[in-house]
DNA sequence: AGTCGCATTGACATCGATTCTCAATACGCA
DNA sequence: TGCGTATTGAGAATCGATGTCAATGCGACT
């Protein structure tokens, strides 16, 4: 867990606990979506609880340190996201992601307000493909 | 419901069924993400299952004419998506959907290509801000 | 380092959104 | 119109997610 987001907690009000720290970690570590409980398995004899889990990644995703995603049949599923601003690879093959500086940026969100009269704030890009690894095993 | 999304159900060997135009026309005309409920709640008295909500929300996901999200704390919930390429403005406010043509294009894809040896298929942006109903009214 | 207040935790109970089951129905096709 | 089968509605069942609560441990202040 890097300094940065210990900083984000503390700000807040919130405590820097031992399986919050862990669970940082974990899903830092993981460079994809991870469920609340592939996690919990991941952290098994560390003494981490399941819902300790779920309310460390809502915390997260309150914070804007992860972003949740639906999966399509069932488990809601989180990705940790540095503090900047950023956008995402998601390699379909192997479910790796990798954080990216490109950004159609302010250009492409005036034009849109031009387009429809309404005040843009922010956006969400993702890119899907194959990651070079994938591409040669597969 | 439109032809369009007749055919798309069709070709795939789909049957057009009362069920599923009604929850079709429905999520259509919402413009905007819907909970399965909250569409079961507006088709009452039309004789439709909360299943057959969920089954026909699943089908359409999958046929690509709907996209799931992730709600904070409860249901999932789903938009109406044409089958052209776009993207989404969501009013922050008002929860409004409108899709547009604005895109960032191919060039942006093969700048990510380099910077991360990843093959680009596809990708997915939407923007968020408050649309013109919202700023005047609050 | 020691003390104290209270946020946080783990285990389990509970809730509720989503899926499953299955007999009845109604599309699509001949 | 008649048949075969995908689809449906209602209720049961599942299981992801949250609530409860006594025990714990973080962090502020000596
Ligand atoms: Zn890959
Ligand atoms: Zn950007
Ligand atoms: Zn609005
Ligand atoms: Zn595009």
């Amino acid at each position: 867990m890097l300094d940065d987001d210990a900083a984000r907690l503390q700000a807040r009000g919130y405590r820097l606990t031992g399986p919050r720290r862990v669970i940082i970690a974990a899903l830092r570590d993981a460079g994809r979506y991870c469920t609340a409980s592939q996690l919990y398995e991941r952290l098994r004899g560390r003494s981490v609880g399941l819902a300790s889990v779920y309310r460390t990644l809502e915390l997260l995703a309150d914070l804007g340190l992860a972003e949740r995603r639906a999966e399509a049949g069932g488990e809601g599923s989180f990705l940790y996201c540095s503090p900047r601003h950023h956008h995402h690879v998601v390699c379909t093959g192997c479910g790796t992601v990798r954080e990216i500086d490109a950004c159609p940026g302010d250009d492409l969100a005036r034009a849109v307000e031009r387009e429809t009269d309404f005040r843009i704030d922010r956006h969400k890009l993702d890119f899907y493909g194959v990651c070079a690894g994938c591409r040669t095993t597969g």
